[in-house]
DNA sequence: AGCGTATGATTAATCGATTAACCAACTAAT
DNA sequence: ATTAGTTGGTTAATCGATTAATCATACGCT
């Protein structure tokens, strides 16, 4: 920045000025500095601005843990929207543990980020951290920022399994303290309405008594008369729809698999996963949006009170979910064929 | 600092080479500062050292793209064996295409950060960046830092095949221009020996003739006598799994398939998948250790020349792979069962 | 006693950008 | 013509840590 100022005989707090259109600059001496600097390939240093302004245009993404296939898609989703705002991203990984957790936020603020977005392990809180924090987690856990609706996502499912005339249901959850499986279910359930069963299933708990890799027993909900599985996560529809199919049950002629997420793998499988999309594009322009309002206008809440508050608010706390119905998913079998005949269809 | 010094009355400086140990200080009022800067809660600003060192303990880490389900692996072992060395991590992904690439690549720099970690897309090579930058790719790439040796990875899963007595092979790939995938496929057939068959399918090429989701033709394939499919990574195994599945050919009993990369899908879906797992914490810790010791010694390097090499060599630039045999491979059917027998077990 | 040498700590400059305070010159209005 | 206001720009302080240069003792040795 001196260099320019010294090429063109102008003082450094001109050229600021010039840059940052703050102060008062000729538009001509502007345009002059403005290509001065790009002749000279200038590029602002960081640490000098964020010594100054105590910022550091950086924010913290903290996730749960590398399990998450929806990683990929959430840390894109950010790193783009932080971006298209001027900041960048740090990344840390929580794995899985609170206390992992804790120290990854503090490694976070101890490099000086002005923000953190926390995609939060099973539902924890966020302590007083001397930071804005964004919480992407579920719209009915307190402090949540922004989500998908994930209770409407279960509900668009459901109802999609009705429509095609189920009436006897498994639902496949994974673990049954996340906050945002007991949304995707309890949506399910509030859409199948009187005339329909339904069983729902903990993966996490009957791996826990049966072993990591156990069978999900799904023959027998089968036979019992289910006729459509619906799990939290593609994953877990992945894992029902291989066992059924090496069980010999024809999917969707005979049941019906749907899944969550719509990750990498579901459109290209046989039969490709319906699913439900998150547009996670959206969620974190809103997280984002939300974050970057109180970091600018921040200084003075920190001067006001004790950080007024901790995790910040954004428009909208909910982003509509998209059905996606692909060819896991068909008209209910109809209840008088035996089982199994074999050929169904 | 300033804080800490005036409170034990001693000048900034003197806390400054107390904590950093490089000066000469007693030892007993090293002692008394550190415990006062625990008491005060004392955290360095990154800022002000940046500013004065010139550099910000951060490093950059360019992903190729999303789709690349190995993208949370990746990130959490960069991110793991950063922190350990005590440097961040900030991302950037460059959405597959080359000119975001760069683009990322140039964000990067602008926000100081002292070395690159690049996953490049399709072997595309980086131009001078001014600051190290450690490369994962393959081996046979020129410029590779550190990769796993997917080479050997084919030939490994080969090799197993080989021994179940497989003789007519399968080999699929997706981008014919990805230098790793080549690795896998020319490691596969290097091994594959002298009295076996094998045919190499690209999926790009096949998608861009016949469309996104088209069949792959599996089933005339195994008609021919293909009893083993090999792909480059498990999501195409798994697409050549439930393919399979659904035309009603067993696994492994009919056709045995592997895939490559252990995904997390990989051990749970039914029959779960053979595949060929990369130690990512090992080549995750080889190209940051690469990179900080070319960091570290750097200044020499940027006043004696122009930038005497830009991408760092490691201490090994190949990491083993290991071959995980799960259920989805078997012993080859007899040769002499017709096809299809129904009951080939 | 006198000289050289450790040892322990201080001074002050520096990194680069920002910004409050100030100054000079010119315009407009009473 | 004097004052008030505007415009365009400069000065200098500041953020926090690092570090070369310097200074002040104290110690050892002849």
């Amino acid at each position: 920045m001196s260099m320019i100022a010294d090429a063109l005989g102008v003082s450094s707090a001109t050229v600021s000025n010039a840059l940052s259109g703050k102060g008062r600059v000729s538009t001509d001496l502007v345009d002059k500095i403005r290509k001065k600097a790009d002749e000279l390939g200038y590029v602002p240093s960081n640490a000098g601005r964020a010594l100054r302004t105590g910022r550091s245009n950086v924010l913290g993404l903290v996730l749960p843990d590398i399990s998450n296939p929806l990683f990929p898609q959430i840390a894109q989703a950010m790193e783009a929207a932080a971006s298209n705002v001027g900041y960048g991203v740090l990344i840390a990984d929580s794995r899985g543990k609170v206390t992992t957790q804790t120290q990854a936020i503090s490694r976070l603020i101890e490099r000086g980020v002005d923000g953190l977005v926390v995609i939060p392990r099973r539902g924890t809180r966020i302590g007083d951290v001397g930071c804005p924090v964004a919480m992407v987690d579920t719209p009915s856990t307190p402090g949540n920022t922004v989500s998908a609706d994930h209770w409407e996502g279960g509900a668009k499912v459901a109802r999609h399994l009705v429509d095609l005339g189920h009436k006897n249901f498994l639902l496949i959850g994974h673990d049954p303290a996340s906050n945002v499986q007991n949304d995707r279910i309890g949506g399910m359930k509030s859409a199948l309405g009187r005339n329909t069963r339904h069983t729902t299933i903990w993966l996490e708990t009957l791996m826990h008594e049966r072993g990591e890799r156990a069978s999900l027993g799904l023959i027998d909900h089968v036979k019992n008369g289910v006729t459509a599985i619906a799990a939290v996560s593609d994953l877990h529809a992945l894992r029902v729809l291989t066992e059924l199919q090496t069980a010999g049950i024809k999917v969707p002629q005979q049941v019906s698999v749907t899944g969550f997420d719509d990750l990498i793998f579901s459109p290209v499988v046989t039969p490709s996963l319906t699913t439900v999309h998150m547009d996670m594009a959206r969620i974190a322009e809103l997280a984002i949006a939300a974050l970057v309002r109180e970091i600018e206008q921040g200084k003075s809440t920190v001067q006001n009170g004790k950080a007024a508050k901790q995790t910040v608010t954004a428009d909208t706390s909910k982003v509509s979910m998209e059905l996606m119905v692909r060819a896991s998913s068909g008209p209910a079998a109809s209840p008088d064929a035996p089982f199994p005949t074999g050929e169904t269809l």
